[in-house]
DNA sequence: TGAATATAACCGCATGAGCGGATATGGTAT
DNA sequence: ATACCATATCCGCTCATGCGGTTATATTCA
């Protein structure tokens, strides 16, 4: 365990909107525009939240014609998959996150996205 | 879980100094000049770190006449139980806060503070 | 009361980080 | 090649946070 980078995984974690996100991806895979929608905000600021996310090591993104879509990345460092375990069990617990998957599930969910 | 709390919690985690001080704390109460003669870090730097700590919810404090003793909370939010779980797996496999705890052992460790 | 000790809080500074609009980049269709 | 769509990145701005020296506060002792 590196303190440098244990910080950041920590610090990558310590913002609300990057806990939302992530509260949406333990369901599984997510294009940013689905993020976007659910969470009502704009293109730029989500993008730059998955990209914050992707820089600590929590997550994975993969292109598909004009989509991105991003994952949580399940075998990371010890300390990641600890906290993951804590997020799965603590996430779903948030009022706010809640709401998010609701407003995700009355999207249509199919693979070629919006 | 309230999501505003739970970002502030981790972002108490969020600093490596702070990291260093609870991997101290994992063993027990200490007083601030033990946490700064171990850390080798000035007064100032140690004293805001343990505030920030405080007003987190991680640790408390008491007053034993001119020494102060701060130690961590067991008994927080569900959030701060299973991620004091996971410090407590993690913190002591880092090569710092195994040098960190090293150094308080060099001291003498009475109560009566040096 | 004054002096000494421990430590909390203040202060100025530098850096980091969040925001959203604007712009750049990548992919696809015509 | 051009146009369109999705999204990454830049930009200016504001706020948060880390640093350590300095000052304020609390406690104890003579």
């Amino acid at each position: 365990m590196i303190m440098k980078t244990s910080a950041r995984t920590f610090k990558a974690l310590s913002d609300e909107t990057r806990l939302r996100i992530l509260g949406l991806l333990l369901d599984g895979e997510l294009c940013v525009c689905d993020i976007m929608a659910v969470l009502q905000l704009p293109q730029s600021t989500v993008s730059r939240h998955l990209a914050y996310l992707k820089n600590a090591g929590w997550v994975d993104d993969r292109r598909c014609g004009v989509w991105m879509y991003y994952s949580i990345i399940e075998n990371g460092s010890t300390l990641q998959r600890c906290l993951l375990k804590v997020l799965r069990e603590n996430l779903p617990q948030s009022a706010v996150v809640v709401a998010d998957r609701e407003r995700l599930q009355g999207f249509s969910t199919d693979n070629s996205c919006a």
